[in-house]
DNA sequence: GCGTAGACTGTGGTCAGACCACAGGTATTG
DNA sequence: CAATACCTGTGGTCTGACCACAGTCTACGC
């Protein structure tokens, strides 16, 4: 059997992640100590740490020293941390080119966009029903985004906050991990941009401006008209602030 | 300082993302030996592994035993391996659902294919310069599947192969890992959806076309036709195998 | 009987050291 | 000069040990 092809904390990984798919494990569960996992897959207590490294980097478990019900590894599946860490990482390693990284935001979130006003258009105003979704948590951010004390990078984390709650408002985990992905691993681009703006104050209130009417198209129900202020908004403020692609197009991240 | 807040392995992984952003490391470069990156961070050398083992998941790093140039820890960044692993493991841990990978491909397929049938419309016939998207292997790819003695799983593999070829004609790195990363994460859904379908060998010629349409509509320049066959093929496999969601739409992955 | 303070236990976190397999480089030898 | 054997440095793994931590349990004092 050329079982021990695979390295030991790999066949540890699958065997998890088929308890996983198989549903012995699901979330909530815990993990057995690593030191009974070392024993029962035949591998040392370091194999089985890197294995649950790598699950806690991907989000997919928790771990706590002590003792009791919430001590151990606990399955979790929280993607954005492992979604964000990836996409920093690659971004870093050049993996990722910076335009790219910005193209696929516009795509995800042109579509959120249309999608939550579809969704808008199909409700009622007066039914909220479940197929409505929810604007508030995007309403109360762009509500503390016009207090006016905010230094910039405190209006960039809400205005992170913002587009990351359309994703939320329009369900779908992945594409919310995804934008929470793409938008961290970009951030230290996006913070280091702002002094390349002409004017901050006058960046902001259109910025305001602008989300205040994107929230308007999807509330209307104009799914046509939300894409393009999204798009219109994104393609802009990185237009304005020329966000250095840092090593622009990278030939190919080295394929041998 | 609280600089020991942070876990051993951390501490080491933030370091190598330093050294990634600041340029200290390229894509290519060596690592420096465990022990050595052991030393220098004052930790064990566990630590240090279990730092390699998330870069080497996450697709940043090869690693190789042995001497020479081409063993160690060496920066590669390919991007595809690491997204798809997390997509895996978070739909087998159910922090992703099903539909909602599904959607998602859907609207970054779309957004492709679009943008493949721009970029021909924009070029001239006979002009082969640098941004003629190559669609020369995804025809390949088609006329590999016309063989008629392939088995049902060697056709879906093909198919993925098709659908990622055309995401890397895009050049969009980001997009062509994320559908990769869709693609594997439900790959075992849709061989076990196969069964479900009424005639393999009628769909199996349906794909067939559905594909060759698609590439027309992108080599003939119509973006808008092009998204809507792509949306239509997707939807309408997914309709008629019936993928089971699995746990359909889990209430949220426990938040707290 | 009851409450509290201490010890106990089991967990992850970390380290140190050892050994192995492997592959390239180098020195030795024919 | 060439082929071979050795050497070195690398990751891969295991073992054992210790620590910090947080519940749990127990024994003590009231």
């Amino acid at each position: 059997m050329p079982a021990d092809t695979r390295r030991a904390w790999e066949t540890v990984l699958r065997s998890i992640e088929a308890d996983l798919l198989s549903g012995v494990l699901k979330p909530g569960d815990h993990l057995p100590p690593e030191r009974a996992l070392a024993a029962e897959q035949g591998v040392g207590r370091s194999s089985v740490r890197e294995a649950l490294r790598v699950l806690e980097v991907l989000g997919l478990i928790r771990t706590a020293t002590g003792s009791g019900p919430s001590s151990g590894a606990i399955i979790v599946a929280l993607p954005g941390g492992g979604m964000s860490a990836l996409m920093r990482l690659q971004v870093a390693a050049q993996g990722f080119a910076v335009a790219d990284v910005v193209k696929t935001r516009l795509v995800l979130e042109a579509s959120v966009a249309s999608e939550l006003a579809t969704a808008c258009a199909s409700d009622h105003p007066t039914d909220s029903g479940p197929t409505a979704p929810d604007l508030s948590v995007a309403r109360q951010l762009l509500d503390a985004m016009d207090r006016p004390a905010l230094t910039e990078a405190e209006f960039l984390a809400l205005d992170a906050q913002f587009h990351l709650s359309l994703a939320e408002a329009s369900g779908n985990q992945v594409v919310t991990a995804m934008m929470a992905g793409l938008r961290s691993s970009i951030e230290s681009y996006v913070q280091a941009a702002v002094p390349n703006l002409q004017s901050w104050p006058q960046t902001s209130v259109r910025l305001r401006s602008e989300h205040r009417d994107i929230l308007a198209a999807i509330a209307a129900g104009e799914p046509t008209d939300a894409a393009a202020r999204v798009r219109a908004h994104i393609d802009g403020y990185y237009e304005e602030s020329r966000i250095t692609p840092g090593p622009a197009a990278p030939e190919r991240a080295l394929s041998a």
